[in-house]
DNA sequence: ATACATGCAAACATTTTGCTTTGGC
DNA sequence: GCCAAAGCAAAATGTTTGCATGTAT
C-alpha cells in the first residue's frame, strides 16, 4: 500500500473543504474509499462499499462525486458522457485520440505511438495474452478555452 | 480521407462474411458508417446516421455491434461495462492501468509512463489547455486464458 | 440563521432482451 | 426450407433530478 494513506486523505478532504465543500461524514467516506482503492471505481463501487461507515445514500455520492469532479480532485475516465463508443479495427492501423472534455469533439491523431514497444514488455511481463492499448489525451480546445476563457 | 474506403468496407464486409455473419443491408451500413467515420461512435450515432440507409432499427445496430465485436472487426473503447469510473487525482501520481477484458479486473501499472513527453508536443502543437492522457492496456489475463482456453 | 448536504423516490437515458416476422443462404 | 437477422416493444441497468428535511458553518 502507498505510504501514509491517511494522511492523504487527510490533505484531500482538507483540498475539498478549500474548494467550498462541508466536512461531512460522507465526504470523509468518499475520498477515503477512493484513496484506499487505489484504482477507478464505479459509483456502485463506493455506495456500496462496506468502507462507506456513514452509509449514504447512492444520490449522495454521486452529488460528491460530480463536485469532486468539477474542483478536479477526481477524475471520471473514459469519453466523457454515458454512452459507449465503437470504434473500426483496421489490419495495420493504430489510433490515438485528442479529445475536449468541454464540447466533445474528438480528433484522431497522427502520431507515432511510442506505446508499442511497452505493449510488448507488458506482455511478457504480465502474461496477458491478446494485449491491446488505449491511449487517449484530454484537455480545452482552442474554441472552448476562448468561450469560457 | 483514407485512401479507398470503398475498399476497405468491401474489406470489412468480407471478414464479416467469413466470421459468418451474413450480408445484410445493416450490415453494410453500419461497417460503411465505422469505417467514414474514422473516429468512435456511439450506438446513436449509427442507428440515427443519415447513412443508414437501410432504416435499421436501433436494437438490429446494436445486435450488429456486439456481434461484431465478438468477431474483432470493431472495439469497444474504454473500461467495458456501462458504469462510469472515477480515480482520486493525487499531486504528483500518474497512472496506467492494465484491465482482463473477461474478468474485468483493474490491476495498476507502475511504469514510467512514456507518453508525458509527448503530451507536451501534443499540448504545443493542439493548442489545448489542461491537457492530460489515459493510458490503459487491454487483454486477457492468465487466469482467465486457463479458463477458457 | 442560512445555505449547503442528505435521503428517498421518481424521472431519464441508454442498453439489453423477448418474441414474432422477414430474408439470406 | 432452415436458421440467422430484423423490427417493435418492453425490461433492465445505471445516472440524474425534485423536494422535503437535516446539519455544518
Amino acid at each position: 500500500m502507498r505510504p501514509e494513506p491517511e494522511k492523504l486523505v487527510k490533505e484531500a478532504v482538507e483540498r475539498a473543504r478549500a474548494s467550498g465543500l462541508r466536512r461531512t461524514k460522507a465526504l470523509e467516506d468518499v475520498l477515503s474509499i477512493l484513496i484506499d482503492a487505489c484504482q477507478p471505481l464505479t459509483l456502485a463501487d463506493i455506495a456500496e462499499s462496506k468502507d462507506l461507515d456513514s452509509g449514504a445514500d447512492k444520490a449522495t455520492v454521486y452529488r460528491l462525486l460530480m463536485k469532486l469532479e468539477e474542483r478536479s480532485l477526481i477524475r471520471r475516465l473514459g469519453l466523457h458522457d454515458r454512452s459507449a463508443y465503437y470504434t473500426m479495427i483496421l489490419p495495420g492501423e493504430h489510433s490515438d485520440y485528442l479529445i475536449c472534455n468541454d464540447c466533445g469533439r474528438i480528433e484522431k491523431l497522427d502520431i507515432a505511438c511510442p506505446v508499442q514497444v511497452l505493449e510488448k514488455q507488458i506482455a511478457k511481463k504480465s502474461g496477458f495474452k491478446k494485449l491491446y492499448h488505449e491511449l487517449e489525451f484530454f484537455g480545452q480546445c482552442p474554441d472552448c478555452a476562448e468561450k469560457v476563457g
